[in-house]
DNA sequence: TATTTTGGAGAATATCAAGTTTCCTAATGT
DNA sequence: ACATTAGGAAACTTGATATTCTCCAAAATA
């Protein structure tokens, strides 16, 4: 009889849906109105009503708005990596490989999405530093490790000559995206364009190579 | 007589200083109290506290907190621009002066007060937008065009080959400071040392300029 | 039909902080 | 002394909003 108990059903009304899906709206609906408010001005009958859900349930799935917020932010954090295939990259030369980690590594950083998250992350992370220290983890320490082992591998081959890939992982990255996705933290500029990716990526990796000497 | 009104003190107890002054040490407070909490964790009495001055007269002085944020941080926009003199640069040669103009750049922008006040311009550039444009325009396009302007006039000089020097400038900011700058915004790491500034502006000079292929 | 359980709408409560006001003391001229 | 202005301490008002609670309808079983 205990075999049964799993699919029997229970007395009362069902649930409309598993929470475990519930909670995934919440939280879907929390960072669209988190990403789009700020954390101080969003509340939590937006967020439910956005959700399509009532209070009385939001408050049955998350304790507190702090953990919602935390929960919201953490939920897509790991698809901040960045990852280049290295069967492909193998396959090119070490100017189109930069490039190509480049793109890949804009794409991801100058997206809409991912700019509000970073400015979210960075605007809390006094009230919330241990999901900014999960983000830098997460996100930047492991997207530059990646990048660090690429140089590295390249400079063990004789295609670079680098004193410390380590430090000049940071460098590349800071060409690539800094300045375009400052602007638009600070609203003075949209996201760059897929083809601004291409050509910033592609002039990064030929000044990241050679140099502007004459 | 009239000629005496402006010396003569007026009838009651005298002010314990002029009202500009108390506003600049209200501001001073302010500012110490925003960079260290953020503007929504900040109160009014906190400030006031620090200030050494009762709420009566912040209120007198300041209409609002949100003014009084706008103008504890136009307060020091100013100081934000890198200028470096340019009869000096002459001096140098095209590597030493990009050297010489990324340490003092690194200096400015990697300092503990800079972060901070970045951090609260970009976690507020929401609800403040006009400041953020006042920010970006007067900090980082002023410094950009200076950089954009020396890195021009070496290319007519012969001493860079360059597409575009704007785009340059930008991607030899973000080299020298994106990554220690978030690091530490994210409460990742301390503000660099001037030494470590020193030898990331020596190392990025050299990059820059030679690029890293053997 | 009676019983149960889910969930919505939103009223109630509690807390917190901005902005005002009151009351009192200090410092100065007359 | 007395009138008058400055300014501090703290109470008060008000507006948000996070969190809880009440009431009720819906959807299922027995």
């Amino acid at each position: 009889m205990n075999v049964m108990d799993s699919t029997r059903r229970p007395r009362g009304r069902p649930q409309a849906r598993p929470d475990a899906e519930t909670r995934h709206v919440i939280a879907e609906a929390a960072r669209a109105e988190f990403m789009a408010n700020g954390y101080a001005s969003t509340g939590m009958d937006a967020v439910a009503k956005r959700a399509g859900v009532s209070k009385k349930t939001l408050y049955r799935l998350v304790p507190t708005k702090a953990a919602l917020f935390k929960a919201s932010v953490a939920d897509r954090i790991d698809s901040f990596l960045l990852a280049v295939d290295p069967d492909i990259l193998a396959l090119l030369d070490i100017e189109a490989g930069i490039e190509r980690i480049l793109h890949e590594f804009g794409r991801l950083t100058l997206a809409v999405d991912t700019i509000a998250i970073q400015r979210l992350v960075l605007a809390e992370s006094d009230r919330f530093p241990d999901l900014a220290t999960d983000f830098y983890a997460a996100a930047i320490v492991a997207t530059h490790t990646n990048m660090t082992r690429y140089l590295t591998r390249m400079r063990d081959e004789g295609a670079l000559v680098l004193d410390d890939p380590h430090v000049a992982a940071g460098m590349l990255r800071g060409m690539m995206i800094m300045e375009p996705q400052r602007a638009a933290m600070l609203g003075q500029r949209g996201a760059p364009t897929e083809s601004e990716i291409a050509a910033r990526a592609t002039a990064c990796a030929r000044l990241f190579l050679h140099g502007c000497r004459p």
